[in-house]
DNA sequence: ATGAAAGCGCTAACAG
DNA sequence: CTGTTAGCGCTTTCAT
């Protein structure tokens, strides 16, 4: 089929195993053997067998990341900080799709199509409780979280109820009074970050002694089109809002449409903020409190490799929370 | 470490050989046998080491997709189309990114990293001409490509030029008669999708005699700012255009947000049409000419699956051309 | 239909 | 620093 590493070794005029050790870079070799292993190789233009490897080391050199979704905004960014570490480390990228809380199918689950398969997990932004990423947790192999934070697993997040504070605050500051809110969904599992932000919002209303009606709380599923019907849901009040938050820009995109489809400015007649920092959102003129989301996945994927080369070093990965920052833009102004 | 396929022929009481049959689903075995073998591996929970299998059987099982960027819309969705077909074909998907006619680095470059360690390449919208393509296509491995069309290599692609005709047809029949366009690059090689796209925007202009003033074709660089300021240039000329061809969507997203800022109001004063089908264009009110971007991503790792599994077969995949479809919404009108 | 035996190509002790 | 010797866990002829 191919070179071996047999072929190489005769070609060196060494043994196989001298070829392994100086072609892996290992330290007991002759400086000019290893040359002349190299040369060897690089003539015969060999490439060693990753299956081969694998299954006499026990190491699989490569990572899996698991994600609800592949092409929205936030997961791509993050796949992307992550998939730029990762191949600077010489580690494969699995990627691997799952449905959210999916009905027990006959497919094998996530778990069961990473074993003996990766050295190790990385989740994207699921709810912790999903039975999913509780089955790979099980695992027990090395994992790291991006955007959801589980207690004991180590993550790269935000902290949800301070950029909620940042965002709701920035409406405050502006005289905003009575404030609405587009949140995620109200069936879906315990989700950090959503009870978060709705946490840190709530907390600025109430230490600014303002409105808490229920009916300002609305729900656009993370989607544009929720957004908007969020958004219409708040418009077609009795007394709407004068300000909105968002917990996600594509919602905030959604209610910006809803916006001028009732022929309202935002800014001026109604001032909207989102969260995430996605890129159309420079262009929608959003304002935003922008997440570091490419460094997230990078900085998770990092940890994902310091536990795995750590070995019985057990170094303490822990929690690490990405400072947000508010991006003022025209979406907001002073109350009218 | 785990289990192996000696425990459950043990638990069995039969051969390896038989449980490898058995647990693959191969034709010869007896049926209460393979029942007996598939219960003794379900109560282990064995999972066979697919280094082992790899090994073994000379297969990866796994396929790589090759895409120059991983976050933008276009190449996420394209992404999100091949991994839910993999991933029910059982396949591994290998996610690579790879810099664009990159300078040659120290680092592997993709096609080594591909070597002894996939069945096949997805290559994701890179101009056919790129170094890392041809080294890819080199490597003889079963190859597909998306968005992109090589001659000899099988693909999935809109009909460009049918595209773009269909977008600047509708500016024509609008009413338009000085049109612009935004295209990406003057200097990026030769990308079939973006010679192909000014070819129809040219061809119907030259069928109803229209200007083809050299200065309305722009460049937008396939981004949202580039696409911002292309329209800014195409304004803030002598003559402008009444109306304009982008040839993306977020170039197109761009274009609107300039127009904004000079206040003139899309579909009334100037009209933008775009390629794609983004999600986010249908919140801008922007017509657009809709391409199957999930769809063409399955439909490239199907054919590429095909080509694994045939073997000697000899199946004669080919490009595909997909359907693309002119989508009216507010931000074409008639000449004012 | 099943078993025995021989690798697949590499790594990892263990000697020397 | 280098070679020898065993596997890693599976698949695959070839017998039976």
């Amino acid at each position: 089929m191919g070179i071996t590493i047999r072929d190489v070794a005769d070609e060196a005029g060494v043994s196989p195993a001298t070829v392994s050790r100086a072609l892996r870079g290992m330290p007991n070799v002759n400086a000019a053997t290893r040359a002349r292993i190299k040369a060897a190789a690089a003539r015969l233009d060999y490439v060693a067998s990753p299956s081969a490897s694998r299954l006499a080391s026990g190491r699989t050199g490569s990572i899996a990341v698991i994600t609800p979704y592949i092409s929205r905004w936030y997961f791509a960014t993050v796949l992307s900080g992550v998939e730029s570490v990762l191949q600077a480390a010489g580690m494969d990228l699995l990627l691997l799709g799952v449905v959210e809380s999916a009905a027990p199918s006959d497919q094998p689950s996530a778990a069961q199509r990473l074993r003996r398969r990766v050295d190790g997990a990385l989740i994207i932004a699921m709810p912790p409780t999903d039975p999913q990423i509780t089955e790979v947790l099980d695992l027990g192999l090395p994992t790291s979280l991006v955007g959801v934070t589980l207690e004991g697993v180590p993550g790269v997040a935000i902290d949800d109820v301070q950029a909620a504070r940042q965002a709701t605050q920035h409406l405050v500051n502006l005289g905003h009074e009575r404030i609405g809110m587009i949140g995620g969904s109200t069936v879906e599992a315990h989700f950090t970050a959503e009870t978060d932000r709705e946490r840190g919002f709530r907390e600025v209303l109430t230490a600014h002694g303002l409105d808490n009606d229920p009916r300002l709380a609305t729900h656009g599923y993370f989607t544009i089109a929720g957004g908007e019907r969020a958004m219409t849901n708040l418009l077609t009040q009795p007394r709407p809002p004068t300000a909105v938050f968002a917990m996600s820009d594509e919602m905030a995109f959604g209610a910006l449409r809803s916006l001028s489809l009732h022929g309202l400015v935002a800014g001026r007649d109604v001032s909207i903020v989102g969260i995430d920092g996605h890129d159309v959102s420079e262009h929608l003129d959003l304002t935003t409190v922008v997440q570091p989301v490419t460094e997230m996945g990078s900085v998770a994927a990092q940890s994902l490799l310091d536990q795995i080369g750590a070995g019985t070093q057990e170094v303490q990965p822990g929690i690490v929370r990405m400072p947000t920052q508010l991006r003022v833009r025209g979406s907001t102004g002073p109350r009218s």
